[in-house]
DNA sequence: CCTATTTCATAACGGTCGATACGATTTATC
DNA sequence: GATAAATCGTATCGACCGTTATGAAATAGG
């Protein structure tokens, strides 16, 4: 993870100041990269849509790679923002069920790219790519691991069976999840898609006492 | 779909035949593409892996677009064959059921790359191999169509209850095989992509009479 | 104002991309 | 053997890749 100190108010360095938003154009190249991918996209695309010259992208954010990572962290959002949406949930399947409604409607939005960046921007690479992807992969098994961890609290209290896996059931939710970007990207609409993830729902385990 | 005329029993051109084996380069390059993508696979990822010069490829298989699709076509198999797969099958359930399995294990095997070639090799690309992607995106909406069909008729004939939405479910068995090989490239093992398959299936609906 | 520091725009670097021109070589047919 | 047709290996095409050298321009601290 990128973390940035929020403490200090700007330091103002010495020498010319940047003359474009910083913040502005990580967003243009994050939406060209969830476009686009990331071997896909080349510095010549990034330029265009930041409206900034390559020189100027290097000397802001390093090169190709680390561009991407940070506009990866700024796609994903803070593990923290989901922990917290994970824990204030009343159960986890209220979360799991936000966060497949949350991704129907982010994955066929107006103004951003179809499906989900993590899913389509190094699905697949070459091989001295293989490190971005492995970054990606860390996203996705931190996922993975926070809703792994919501689940079984479910299980510890008796909200859900002990015969439910939380492993298992973690890992179908990331599943459907990045299978649905799929299927945006392929042009199903929006309803559609929910109906895909209430549908997915459908298999979640229930307590003896609640059923 | 690119079919081939099995009738004619090689009518043997004149000129200087091939010198390797068309079929065995075809499966070189499909495996490749399989684990690279189609974008950040190279001509010369190719002229390595199928022993095969630029030139031969472009004369045995046209251009790199062509080349993908028809690797493209060895990997899907033929649509007819998922026909007779869906129509051989007892009930939908069951054809879901195989399928799944079939995916989580092809996702894992040892002598081929993770995950599915439809799913990770044009899950993103530039705006000039949109013809590409569309071509992939229109295997899998055969696959699901082909499905559709298949619960349809198992609705028809009431093994599945009339509330069943063959659309939403066929579209999530295959959001849920494309979400797996997402999985499968982040190194899940094959135990725990099985333990997903079967999980997705705990919402199938099941007809009043069964249930 | 002067110096240090940083970013600016222009131009270009070596490398690789997908794709071919070319002439030699191998086959089928005559 | 002669001719036509197809593929062979070699060498290379122009375009674009990610990246950077260069010097002018803009800011901060003294």
């Amino acid at each position: 993870m990128i973390t940035m100190d929020i403490a200090t108010p700007t330091p103002r360095k010495p020498g010319r100041p940047l003359s474009f938003d910083r913040q502005a154009a990580l967003q243009r190249a994050m939406l060209t990269f969830w476009r686009h991918g990331y071997e896909t996209t080349s510095i010549s695309d990034l330029t265009a849509a930041m409206g900034v010259t390559a020189p100027s992208i290097y000397t802001a954010f390093g090169d190709k790679k680390r561009l991407f990572l940070e506009a990866m962290c700024l796609y994903a959002g803070s593990p923290d923002d989901l922990q917290q949406s994970l824990d204030q949930a009343a159960t986890a399947r209220d979360a799991v069920s936000d966060m497949l409604t949350s991704a129907a409607y982010a994955f066929t939005g107006e103004t951003t790219p179809r499906g989900c960046l993590l899913a389509s921007a190094t699905a697949s690479g070459s091989t001295d790519s293989a490190d971005v992807q492995k970054a990606v992969a860390d996203v996705r098994r931190d996922i993975v691991a926070r809703l792994k961890g919501r689940i079984d609290r479910d299980i510890a209290t008796k909200v859900l069976p002990e015969t439910a896996s939380a492993t298992t059931l973690a890992a179908m939710v990331v599943a459907v999840i990045q299978g649905m970007s799929v299927l945006a990207r392929d042009g199903l609409e929006r309803e559609s898609l929910l109906k895909v993830a209430s549908c997915a729902l459908e298999g979640w385990p229930v307590s003896q006492t609640e059923g």
